[in-house]
DNA sequence: GTCGATGTTATCAA
DNA sequence: TTTGATAACATCGA
């Protein structure tokens, strides 16, 4: 859900309405959000101002004064919200921020896996969520991309996914990549062509620049800070899109496993690769 | 009422 | 290095 292209809309809508925000004092109503933080946030945020947010990966990074930041990863159902201290409190608030204006920076999470942390600004390079991530898909160049993949003999798909491989992308954004660059998802990534391979890299960063102009993709869950949903899913070409026509070739999408994920394509346009095509044909994906 | 699926990540086993 | 399984959790639809 939250992927790349939402963590960028929720911080870009972040940045509008609380820099320069003061944090008066927070309150955590389930332990298990903020359980792995080095600093308490009720004991040290209160009174720090917000400086500066930014995004790696999926995971937000809110700057503040006196050398803090405080990391953010939505994983699934994460939110954050602003909104007046009086709104009425929706069902799986877990933090909420009080600011000195009146209002709130509330942090939602339905299946609570997302996390918080605070630490201290000094040692974000060294943390262990943000120091193993992989380059930005939207900042590698094409033949440092290339040069990434080529290496690796895993299938294509799961590379795609591993935060430590590329740091952004999710399902929906992988399915949609491979489908514009007509890669089959099982594909081992030293197998496919330096063509496709640079294709590929056009489609991730046109995919990611669109969806983040349409404010993120909302399936369900997805808001910005101000409560607004996503548009992007509207233009999905594959992803949540089986049994309905392929937009390229008109045969129907279909929806079949892989590495335990959903996964979206069409079979005419992603041609499935030899040693795929037997497993493919002995379990039944569907 | 039960089951399986949902999508992200860490961790462990092989 | 790669693969697969499992677990964290709430909700929804079959």
């Amino acid at each position: 859900m939250p992927e790349l292209p939402e963590v960028e809309c929720v911080a870009r809508s972040l940045r509008k309405r609380i820099l320069g925000e003061t944090i008066e004092r927070v309150s955590v109503h389930l332990d298990r959000v903020v359980r792995d933080s080095p600093l308490n946030p009720v004991e040290h945020l209160p009174g720090r101002t917000f400086e500066s947010i930014r995004r790696r990966g999926k995971v937000m990074i809110i700057g503040l004064d006196g050398g803090l930041s405080l990391l953010v990863h939505l994983r699934m159902t994460g939110q954050l919200l602003v909104l007046p201290s009086k709104a009425p409190l929706e069902k799986h608030t877990h933090v909420i921020f009080h600011l000195i204006s009146g209002r709130h920076l509330r942090y939602r999470d339905q299946r609570q896996f997302g996390w918080i942390q605070l630490v201290e600004s000094r040692s974000l390079d060294e943390h262990p969520k943000i120091a193993r991530l992989g380059p930005e898909p939207l900042e590698i160049g094409r033949a440092e991309f290339v040069e990434r993949f080529t290496v690796r003999h895993r299938q294509i798909k799961p590379l795609l996914l591993d935060q430590t491989v590329l740091a952004g992308l999710g399902n929906i954004y992988v399915d949609e990549s491979l489908f514009r660059a007509r890669i089959h998802p099982l594909a081992p990534a030293s197998r496919i062509s330096a063509i496709k391979l640079n294709r590929l890299h056009g489609a991730i960063q046109a995919v990611l620049l669109k969806a983040i102009d349409c404010s993120g993709s909302t399936l369900d869950y997805f808001r910005d800070s101000g409560g607004r949903p996503g548009t992007f899913q509207n233009e999905h070409q594959v992803y949540g899109r089986e049994e309905l026509p392929c937009p390229r070739c008109g045969r129907p999408i279909i929806k079949i496993r892989v590495a335990s994920r959903g996964t979206h394509i069409c079979t005419r346009c992603q041609r499935a690769p030899r040693e795929a095509a037997r497993s493919l044909r002995t379990v039944p994906t569907r």
